[in-house]
Parts: C-alpha cells; sequence; structure tokens
DNA sequence: GTCTATACAATGATAGAC
DNA sequence: GTCTATCATTGTATAGAC
C-alpha cells in the first residue's frame, strides 16, 4: 500500500507495514492497472466491470492483470483507496481564520474544477455510495465524519459571530458537494441538455454557484 | 405498454397499439415484477442486477418472470418507463404566472419530497445516467429537453423582469435536482455524517435550501 | 514475470412437462 | 400460466509451461 493511500477500514495501520520492496516494473504496472480500473469502474460499477476490460484498457492479459492483484476485489479496493486522497483534501483546506464566505467559495470553486478535471473520480464514488458504499463505509463513518465535524463546527463559528446565514453546516457542506459533482456524476443528462460550448457552460455553472452561495450566505 | 408510460425512444408512436388485450392476473404479476426489479436495479444497477433478485423480491420462479418479460433488458426499460413519470411531473407545475421565488421554491420542496417518499426512483435514474444513460439518452434529448427548454424561458423571462437574481436558467435547474435528489442518492453517505433523528435531519434540510434559495434568487 | 489453457461458478434464456 | 430441467455464455480465478 502506498505511503499517500487512505486506509479503507478506518483503523489506524502503521502505513506500509505489510509490504514488501517492490520492482520499477511492479510500480509501473500497478498503476497501469489502477488507471485502467479508474476507467472502468467508474463507468459501469463494481458488478458492471469485468477483469477483461480491465485487462484490455491496461494493455495487459487478465491473467497478469490478476497476478498483480489477486482478485477483481483488490484491483476495485487500490482503486477507491487512491482515489479518496483527492476528494478529501480540499475540505481540510477550509480555513477559520479566513474570510467565511470567500473561504467557502474558494471550497466550492475547487470542487467544481475537479469536477471538470477528475470526472471518473467522482463518478467511482457516486457508484459505490449508490450500492450502499459496502467498501468505503468504515471510511466515512471515521475518517470522513471526523473531518466534516471538524469543519462543521468552524461553519458553526462563523454562524455565531453572525458572520454568515444560519444554515445547518453539515447540509451547507451537502449542498456543495451534490451541486458541484453533479456535474460530474449526471454529465450524460447535463450534454443532452445543454445547447452552449463546453468553457460557456462552465462559466455559467460558476457564475450561477457564486451568486447562489455569496448571496444565500450573507449573513 | 400502459397509458400513462413514457416513450423511451422519443418517437411520437401511438400509444397501445402493439398491445393486446391483458388478463387480470396479467397486470397483476406484471406490477409485481416491475415493483420488485425497481427495488433491485436502484440498488445494483442494471448489470449488477440479477434476474434471479428480482424473481426472489417478487415472489416467483425467474422463468416465470421472463414469461411475462422476455429479456432483462425488458424488464430494465418497463421499470424506467414507469418511473420516469414521477420524475417529469413536478418541473411541468412550474408556472409563469406565479410568484418567481415561491414557484421556484414550491418546485424544490416537491423534489425533496419526492427523494424522500421515492429514494428508489431517484437512484435508478443515477445509475442509468452514471452508466451513460444508454436506455434513457432519447428521452433526455427529446421530451426533457422540450420541457426544460420551455421552463427555463419562464425563468428567463422572469429574470428579465426583474423579479429574480440574475443566474444562468438552465444551471438554477442543475442546482435545485442536485441538491435535493443527493438526499436519495448519497443516502449512505448522509446517514454516516448526520447524528440527528430523521426528522429533524430533513427539516434541516428543508430550512437550508429554502435559506439559500430565496436569499439567492432575490433579485 | 507473462502467457495459454482450463476449472468452476453464476447468469440469461429456452424447452417441455403439467 | 407455471414449474423443473437444461443449455450456452460469460466471468472469476488458478495451474502450469515458458
Amino acid at each position: 500500500m502506498a505511503d499517500d493511500e487512505i486506509n479503507l477500514n478506518g483503523d489506524a495501520t502503521v502505513s506500509g507495514s505489510s509490504s514488501r520492496k517492490r520492482t520499477r516494473i511492479q510500480i509501473r504496472n500497478e498503476a497501469r492497472i489502477v488507471r485502467a480500473a479508474l476507467d472502468v469502474f467508474s463507468s459501469n460499477g463494481y458488478r458492471g466491470s469485468t477483469v477483461d476490460q480491465i485487462a484490455d484498457t491496461a494493455g495487459m492479459s487478465k491473467a497478469n492483470v490478476l497476478y498483480y492483484f489477486n482478485t477483481k476485489q483488490d484491483i476495485y479496493a487500490a482503486v477507491l483507496a487512491r482515489t479518496l486522497t483527492i476528494w478529501l483534501d480540499p475540505l481540510a483546506e477550509l480555513d477559520a481564520e479566513g474570510d467565511p464566505i470567500e473561504e467557502l467559495w474558494k471550497y466550492t470553486q475547487e470542487k467544481l474544477r475537479l469536477s471538470r478535471k477528475a470526472p471518473h473520480a467522482s463518478r467511482l464514488f457516486a457508484n459505490e455510495i449508490l450500492q450502499g458504499a459496502p467498501v468505503i463505509k468504515p471510511f466515512l463513518e471515521n475518517q470522513l465524519k471526523s473531518l466534516v465535524t471538524r469543519k462543521c463546527q468552524i461553519i458553526q463559528t462563523w454562524i455565531d459571530q453572525g458572520k454568515l446565514a444560519p444554515v445547518a453546516p453539515l447540509h451547507l457542506i451537502f449542498l456543495i458537494w451534490s451541486s458541484t459533482q453533479h456535474y460530474a456524476d449526471f454529465a450524460p443528462q447535463i450534454n443532452a441538455l445543454n445547447t452552449e460550448p463546453e468553457d460557456v457552460l462552465h462559466e455559467q455553472a460558476e457564475q450561477t454557484l457564486k451568486l447562489m452561495l455569496t448571496r444565500g450566505l450573507a449573513p
């Protein structure tokens, strides 16, 4: 397990304790498999994906893929673990010392940027959670819950200081998550309804979210 | 095909033209299968679901299920078609003559209510769209697009009349869809993070959305 | 480390008795 | 209309040659 990988069990294990030294070729091929698996799992979900598809996408044989990861489950867990980092990082940046509305808008903007830059990651989680979050439930209940609780306290403090409209902090976070991830998760629907060019679409999205957020949150 | 069912091809076909007369028992069993299929497909997606699971849930044998619907695809299409109606109706209610913010809030409230009352339907679509909307793409590009375009014009008129903040109408609709459906689609995540009782949770959701919408949209 | 071949289970769909 | 039995296919995983 790589050092920057998230522990899906929620336990406090020593990072890298069980992994032997890996050769360059191993590192390269595992990375290729994980990249391919992100592609496949994010569009088809866990059960809808086959090891064959992943192997094809990675340009390897099925048997070879299963040499690096013993089971399909293992591949899936690896992809989730490595992608969770991207998803978690921006919220951690929310700074209690900064200007409240500015901080929240910066966070929203970053999530919007991620939805555009890493839509696969977004869809991977959407799929996982839609199926009941069987693999990442421990992560949600431990690491994510702990982080979100801390950030909710910051937001609540801002509200108590009269710097922010009296929203429910947790639901404000849900609103930011949903409205930004929507652009990745529901892309086919958005493309069916939108007539503007790509860049205009995203400009309008950003402008509308900014307007709604800044006005809605003003004390 | 039932009369209140949505045509997934987007063509203008004569309703019921190809269906023979159905006996009571047929109607009852088809309904049972569709209800069971909604359960199964919405939690596992199309490929993740098996005809066996559907048969079990419906309390029938697999062979008997496949007597009523020849293929798994047919079951899926039937469930989607019957559920789309629920999803479409509320937007159609948006009234150009009413008070803009009140109308938009009523619509949001109705969507929130649906997310709570019919979370399966929400997840069924989320799954379908995540996989690229293979079945309902024609519907999105025709019926839905036509409806959304009309409603966007109403919203734009409101803005032009100075009754509403200058948002991009399409993106306002996306915001309403995403923030309300989130409570159905991401339920496992919400349950992992929320500590309040069910009814408090939904009260807070409604209160926060109302505050953000009404303040955000005020001209 | 990588490939071919294959075992074994799950699943969609059909045939035919009742 | 409903059931049991069965087939064909696909998909996960392993064995063993190279």
